[in-house]
DNA sequence: TTAATGTTTGCATTCGAAGTCATTATTACG
DNA sequence: CGTAATAATGACTTCGAATGCAAACATTAA
């Protein structure tokens, strides 16, 4: 019968006849028991219902199984797939995700503060502004960080990032064939460094292909910023021939606008591409030409890239960069 | 100078020359220490840069200050948000997440052993299938447990859900004001127990209407589903002139079979009406008329009713029910 | 049978903060 | 100024599992 209250490993060992140290071994894998003890703790662990209690191994090991998530709200729409990516993978290494979700820039400090209090044994980063000086501080605590989907140059950071280069050159590419003449580049929030790369990246690629006529606009990736970006530029403007968006979000907004209030047809009057690759991308309505991060494999780096440097703390920092797939949708014409 | 290694209580306590005990007080909000040993303490604590480990108050206090949160992967589209609110309002009642994901039915035991080994001061549940004898292993542990949106008839066990049913009679009069004669439930999966759910609702407040043909496709949640399911229907039957179904997701699926391969308009050939009012629902090529799930008001129930089980272990079981709100899109035909 | 080796086992200590309790310092007040 | 009341403090114990160490036991070789 099992009792309502906590049951320790003392209390099983009493229970079963051997010490505590024995109780403990048998629920430590790869320690020296015998067949016989194993045999009796366990069926007298079962009966009692124990389970040992992970917070004091935690203390003893200093090693709490913990990794915090930190998910920043300016995070991608397809931050939910790569939370839950995170959560399996590191599951499948025995680590718990500890989340943390970040809206306002207040409270950072404190934020930080609270992950170090609680002895994660390494930090991912999703799409979150990291100044250096944190990341600093975690070094300082021994506690590997990896930035997701961040190219930070400066820094001795872990990165593990999509090829945005690579995906915004083919997608450029891709708007080449039909020489178009004005484009325009939707990009995200000048407060977001992965808004702020993949514009960059835009206007120096697009100088490179030789283009003139580039306007950029700023929305903040939503939909809604989408639609009002380009309504505005309308007000005064005459319709570009070419729209890149920062995500697809954006592009989607766009599509809708240009259809709705101003009877310009995608791809004809206009071609449009996005980035990402998320679900609704390739719906009927929009299937928007655009770069599908490979988030299985992010994350799957990210990971593999964090274990590394918790099992081993000098090992150098790493930027892993992987290369996205270009959707070829319907949002681009044809030449 | 920050030392690299671990600052603990004694250190900073042989350092400000005083005990250990005085060091915790003073991280403890509301106990009686004099100004000037705060200080002192307060001094070179942040000079040592000392944090209070949160395991080893985990374990003495036998609070962790974590909430297990398990989300099923058949979680609806909406739970990111669910799951940031969660993670915020819990945050600001100065608790954490631990999140645990469930892809496959295989390893739930396992997981929830995992669970009742971090010794959560509570579990909140989104869209997870909760068998009644895990409940009780909880109410055994004296961890409370809060479903969220799971009508659970049965149970004792601490609920809040959006009402399903207000809000589909609400859908189904909406529907009605055109009289249709042929309708369809496309319900989600058979495995979920909210697909479940509304659709037996559907089914029954049909009745209620005194509609005679109604028919009933099963689909998976996803768009895909959505599309595959009118497709196969429309092979050997007449378009009906109704569709009910479990989700959004699913509904915009529908809409772009309907107008790509079938040549029908919404919503003059077919209505549709969908479910939680996910943010894609309102773009313009689909705006559906669907109901809005009170996400904010839902996860903010959710979390005082696990706060007040964890204040107060002995407090009945709670079942709060929310009503959402109609969203009058286009996809339903105007008399 | 004994020595030598390897395997199990229990004792005692550790992790780091919190809380109990008795003691000392401080304040209030007659 | 003395005494009661209160505030502040430190010594010591506690939470529950892990582990170094030495003792006990089992196994093999000689």
């Amino acid at each position: 019968m099992a009792k309502n209250k906590k049951v320790t490993s003392y209390d099983v060992a009493r229970e079963a006849g051997v010490s505590q140290s024995a109780v403990s071994r048998v629920f430590r894998p790869g320690l020296s028991v015998s067949q016989k003890t194993r045999d009796k703790v366990m069926a007298t662990a079962n009966e009692m219902g124990y389970r040992p209690n992970a917070i004091a191994r935690m203390l003893i090991t200093k090693q709490s199984g913990m990794v915090a998530v930190i998910v920043s709200s300016r995070a991608n729409v397809n931050y939910p797939e790569v939370l839950s990516q995170v959560s399996k993978q590191l599951a499948a290494r025995n680590k718990r995700v500890l989340l943390f979700t970040l809206d306002d820039v207040e409270g950072l400090d404190e934020l930080f503060e609270q992950i170090l209090t609680f002895q994660v044994d390494g930090v991912i980063a999703l799409a979150a502004h990291f100044e250096s000086h944190r990341l600093a501080q975690f070094e300082k605590h021994e506690i590997p960080v990896v930035l997701y989907n961040r190219n930070v140059s400066d820094a001795m950071a872990n990165t593990v990032c999509c090829n945005h280069e690579q995906g915004i050159k083919q997608l450029i590419a891709e708007l080449e064939k039909n020489n178009p003449k004005k484009y325009l580049v939707l990009s995200g929030p000048k407060d977001s460094d992965v808004a702020n790369e993949r514009r960059e990246i835009a206007i120096k690629l697009l100088k490179q292909f030789a283009v003139k006529d580039v306007s950029i606009l700023y929305g903040d990736y939503s939909y809604q910023s989408g639609r009002d970006c380009l309504a505005k530029w309308l007000q005064h403007n005459p319709a570009p021939d070419a729209i890149i968006c920062s995500n697809d979000t954006m592009a989607i907004g766009v599509i809708d606008e240009a259809r709705e209030n101003h009877e310009l047809h995608i791809p004809n009057d206009i071609s449009v591409v996005g980035f990402d690759g998320i679900t609704s991308s390739a719906w009927q309505s929009y299937q928007i030409t655009t770069i599908k991060q490979p988030v299985e494999k992010l994350v799957k780096a990210a990971v593999e890239v964090l274990l590394e440097h918790i099992e081993n703390p000098d090992s150098p920092p790493e930027a892993r960069v992987l290369t996205g797939a270009l959707i070829k949708g319907n949002s681009v014409k044809r030449p």
